[in-house]
DNA sequence: ATGACGGTAGCATACCGA
């Protein structure tokens, strides 16, 4: 079975690359961020024609998360249980795996940063803590359970030093900042494991390159996209890699998709 | 510290992002 992730930057603008990337990587499942429309604007047809059933938490400009599947999927969330968001950041499905349901769920943490006229504006890293907060809390109910469970998508967290081109450049930046990578340390001590970090201890593994200056180029990226597997999951994984092609298309999304095969 | 660059809403420019 293979799962992908994928922080498009609008759906619709994204559709051309979408499709051709679709083609070229055939995943079974796929787990979309910022689609950036409702569902009266999502494209469900064209995903259908190419072989995808969509389930969609949407929201008109921002955010907003997806589920493609090529077979069974059903809807277990949409939204954290349990807390009050205005926001689309979360959807979680059950999705059928030769045979067995395996729990998914599209993920799209909040960024963090202040707006750029308010650079002492701490609202948004609160709700990015609280936001992280309330993950943990629901994490935690999922790993008491034993079941195959899957957290893939935007987390926005550079988790350490070897997961950003400068760590210097973001000492300071709601990414990278103590609090949040203690709590997505804290989520992974409930036993979630970092796909890619298991397979690959050495490698860079970014998922993000800012659209400005020439940051692919240099290789000025980060990673910030993650697939999370609760220990049943773990047993199967077999690989784990970023599609680097797909950030190199003509107009790209500024993630690239991350990929994981799992028997 | 600032703004590159791209997307959305909606029609000029503000907001958001990482």
């Amino acid at each position: 079975m293979k799962i992908a992730t994928y922080n498009v930057n609008s759906v619709n603008a994204r559709l051309p690359n979408l499709l051709a990337w679709l083609d070229r990587c055939r995943p079974d499942v796929v787990l979309l961020q910022e689609i950036k429309c409702e569902f009266n604007a999502f494209p469900f047809f064209d995903l259908q024609l190419a072989g995808y059933e969509a389930k969609i938490f949407g929201q008109k400009s921002y955010n907003g998360v997806a589920v493609l599947s090529r077979g069974k999927i059903e809807v277990a969330a949409e939204g954290l249980p349990g807390f009050e968001d205005e926001n689309a950041r979360y959807l979680e499905v059950l999705v059928d795996a030769g045979g067995e349901n395996i729990r998914v769920a599209s993920v799209y943490l909040p960024n963090g940063n202040p707006p750029y006229n308010a650079p002492d504006d701490d609202s948004k890293y609160a709700y990015k803590l609280a936001w992280m907060d309330a993950f943990y809390a629901h994490a935690r109910k999922l790993s008491e359970s034993g079941e195959k469970v899957v957290f893939g998508g935007d987390f926005n967290v550079i988790l350490t030093e070897a997961d950003v081109y400068n760590p210097d450049l973001f000492r300071n930046n709601a990414l990278f900042r103590e609090e949040v990578k203690q709590r997505l340390k804290a989520f992974e001590y409930l036993g979630f494991y970092d796909a890619f970090r298991c397979l690959h201890p050495y490698e860079t593994g970014y998922t993000y390159w800012d659209y400005s200056g020439s940051a692919v180029a240099l290789d000025n990226g980060m990673r910030i996209d993650y697939f999370w597997l609760s220990p049943a999951a773990a047993d199967g994984l077999k690989s784990c890699g970023v599609d680097k092609q797909a950030r190199l298309a003509d107009k790209p999304s500024d993630h690239a998709p991350l990929v994981m095969e799992f028997f």
